[in-house]
DNA sequence: CGGGTTTCCGTACACTGCACGGAAGCCCAT
DNA sequence: ATGGGCTTCCGTGCAGTGTACGGAAACCCG
């Protein structure tokens, strides 16, 4: 009655949700082969990334790697959560919601931007390392505590770090495409001039939109405090706005 | 005195700041190749991507395509921008602000879901194509007749996009990572166990986060109205909610 | 000291992006 | 008509990729 008895792997399933014993005593370790891949990302980028390169900055074989990790993708899962492990909090979670959520957002940005090839993974892999959800779960604690719950608590923490999530990475794709200080002016002018040349196509893009010569730390803090706005509205006992449908 | 007189070309510099101008006639054209680019990321995903299977599909040889496109990065710039040019946006610029962004988003949002290596895409690369500043272009001016300038319009339309690829990214990344109906329900159990089992570490996560169980089309319509609610706070004439530092 | 387990890794295969240089077609001036 | 130049097209080649396979060597415990 089966017709399909066992189809052997039929995607990837996320490295969290297997489990793998491994006794016993190496020179090598999964420790010490992320935190090789996440010097790696952090000096070549994830395009310069490779397994071989990888195993050369450990003065291993390549195959060794494999000991210890069960493909390249998932050295890639693992380096990301080590990096969002870096996340530090320092708030309580006893402090208000608010200054919960901006402590994490703020940080959560720095982070990324210290390993720019983060943003870029981030949108390519569900996050269910260990430091993702430890993070999560302080927003969701935070939240719930000031009276949300079920699905609206889920769409407040969802608003709150897709935007974090999207802001960073555009934010990270035009650092990276400044990488000097010689050509960034540069690029900044011939930014300009292309959105000039379109004004009538665009014209209030040329107006307002200075293309990344903005200053990046204001614009995320006028942007947070935005969508923090958002769910402060949301919260038991605000003025409600306007009537949904 | 000056030490480096020319650097050739020292980071790739986006495929919108260049021009190229080929005439004559050919049998390929660089539409017919952005065309069959998409057709394959639909169907085997970014990563099935690759030169020569794009050459395939065009019956032609792997090199001539680098007679209308100067590298395989720039079909992805391509392809990303044809793309988001499906977004179809009915409202007329006359309509309030709030129903042009909201549709913006919603369309967005149905596109990228139509091809899920868009998402991926949007956070490793500048949007600079005509798609994506025709779809700002429309979002500036919308907001900026609603009363928004400057720094505060980018804050606002930065929260609003930021919010909407960063919601899609991970969204799509669950999405894939469920393919078949099958595996679906499994995986859902899975995910379920492997969070019921950490209860103790994410106790909220695991009271409320349903992983994927939820309805992603309503979480998207209520963190969007989340997100909107925020803006609709910073607009002139709105209740100052409370006092900036 | 023998056998089993576990680390390490050389080799090999199928695949990638793209540099190079040649062949073949077209346009136009003479 | 003929020659030259430009522009398509693309075969070949190179350096590089992920990882399957199977062997070597080190260690543990009997």
């Amino acid at each position: 009655m089966s017709p399909k008895p066992v189809s052997p792997q039929r995607t990837r399933r996320a490295l969290w949700l297997r489990d793998d014993d491994r006794p016993r005593k190496p020179r090598l370790s999964r420790e010490r082969i992320v935190a090789a891949a996440v010097d790696l990302l952090d000096a070549e980028g994830v395009d310069g990334f490779s397994m071989r390169r990888l195993a050369a900055r450990l003065q291993a074989g390549t195959m060794s790697l494999y000991e210890y990790v069960p493909s390249r993708e998932d050295v890639l899962d693992l380096a990301l959560d080590a990096a969002l492990g870096e996340i530090e909090l320092r708030q309580p979670t006893t402090a208000p919601w608010r200054d919960v959520l901006a402590e994490q957002a703020t940080e959560t940005r720095r982070v990324m931007l210290r390993h720019p090839w983060v943003p870029g993974l981030v949108g390519t892999r569900p996050l269910l390392g260990p430091a993702s959800l430890a993070r999560s779960e302080r927003a969701y604690a935070a939240l719930h505590r000031a009276g949300l719950a079920g699905p609206a608590l889920v769409a407040a923490i969802s608003a709150l770090y897709s935007f974090v999530h999207g802001f960073v990475a555009t934010e990270s794709t035009w650092r990276t495409q400044l990488p000097d200080e010689a050509d960034e002016a540069d690029l900044r002018r011939q930014a300009e001039v292309f959105l000039a040349e379109r004004a009538d196509l665009y014209p209030t893009l040329a107006d307002h939109a200075r293309l990344g010569d903005d200053d990046f730390d204001a614009g995320f803090a006028l942007a947070l405090d935005t969508v923090l706005d958002g769910i402060a509205a949301r919260l038991p006992g605000s003025p409600p706005s306007r009537p949904g449908p």
